[in-house]
DNA sequence: GCCTCCATGTAACACGTTACATGATTCG
DNA sequence: CGAATCATGTAACGTGTTACATGGAGGC
């Protein structure tokens, strides 16, 4: 039930109808819990359903008009339970690992290519992680900043914003950092160890 | 479709019934592509319908009597294809990153302990890797090794198991690895960093 | 009027998770 | 014979993915 408290977790920050909430996760929770528009209608039913959100009442309930959701009571206090409650971290499930294992026993050319495609893909998220760390945590030591990752800037109330926000924020975007530098470091250890018979050219 | 592709990559090492592959599955090629026996028998029926692979006719079609799978040429084909394919990566999607980004703005006591708990496993996680390199890989250099993370010694066959199937195996371990130390060291620096509102005493 | 964008939604499918069912074999 | 274990399988559900449908608003 993750994608329910990441939208509790969000529209607490700012309420907000499904298309923004789409909008700020590519931005922000996005990162390490993307959904897409499908997902967030789906799952706003269901938390309304629950009695967790409501959508305010300025008019319009039709099709193709906006909808503002915001969250109750009942919805903050399921999601203060879920931030403390024990959970198991999910399993590991990585296709180019398997790939590589897969090349150990029947080959696979062009796997090379593969490899630094990645390298570049990961290469081009640190550096979009570096700017939002530059731009909302400057100056900050490790596990301490301002801004969680680039969302709401914009919104410029930041309401939950004091320094303990600030350096829960910042400790999660460093996750994403070490997590993206660890592949970049393994990806380029993976070039310069990779057997002739994969490489491409 | 990866489950599908990690089942003939293990079927190809050795042909195995559906409960077989489960466990070879425990200790290898689970550790990044985690499976049950019930989706390994919906994912094998699928794959013989496909004529990827088929059953070894050594009589016993019934119910609670073992059937021994074997990759056909087809087979083969599709997982040497699918090993040079182009596939992006996964999506990140991590609860305790969520859990902590909700912790700042609703909150979290006994998020201290949950943490020291992740590291716990993710410290027990790697020792096994490790003991893993010790036992296939000892004396081998970063990215090359013999074995592929602890699976089929006992088969001591090693058909494909010539010095670039080694590499290309201890690299993968090495991913896990790498990956777990990853979560160590951010987990001790969020440990290090925890706002005193969140932890448990 | 038409096209584009905004916004909400439906439908169908893929895959992972959990619980349970059933037959065969072995061991006490 | 009864219990445990091996082995195969069904069923139901949650969630992620992809494609498509519908209506309103603004611009040309």
């Amino acid at each position: 039930m993750s994608l329910a408290h990441a939208i509790l977790t969000a529209l607490l920050e700012k309420p907000s109808s499904g298309l923004e909430l789409t909008r700020r996760f590519d931005k922000s929770i996005g990162y390490f819990w993307p959904a897409t528009h499908q997902q967030i209608y789906r799952e706003l039913k269901k938390l309304e359903e629950a009695g967790h959100v409501h959508v305010l009442p300025a008019r319009r309930p039709e099709r193709g008009q906006k909808k503002e959701y915001e969250v109750l009571p009942a919805g903050r206090a399921e999601l203060t339970a879920w931030a403390s409650a024990g959970q198991d971290p999910r399993p590991v499930r990585d296709a180019l690992l398997l790939r590589l294992r897969a090349a150990a026993v029947v080959g696979g050319h062009g796997l090379e290519d593969e490899l630094r495609r990645h390298l570049a893909l990961h290469r081009r998220q640190l550096e979009e992680y570096l700017a939002i760390e530059e731009r909302d945590f400057a100056g900050d030591g490790r596990g301490d900043g301002r801004g969680d990752g680039g969302e709401e800037r914009d919104a410029g109330e930041e309401r939950g914003g004091d320094a303990d926000a600030r350096r829960l924020r910042h400790l999660v975007l460093r996750g994403g950092i070490g997590l993206e530098s660890f592949w970049i470091a393994w990806l380029t250890e993976a070039l310069e160890g990779l057997p002739d018979a994969l490489r491409t050219a």
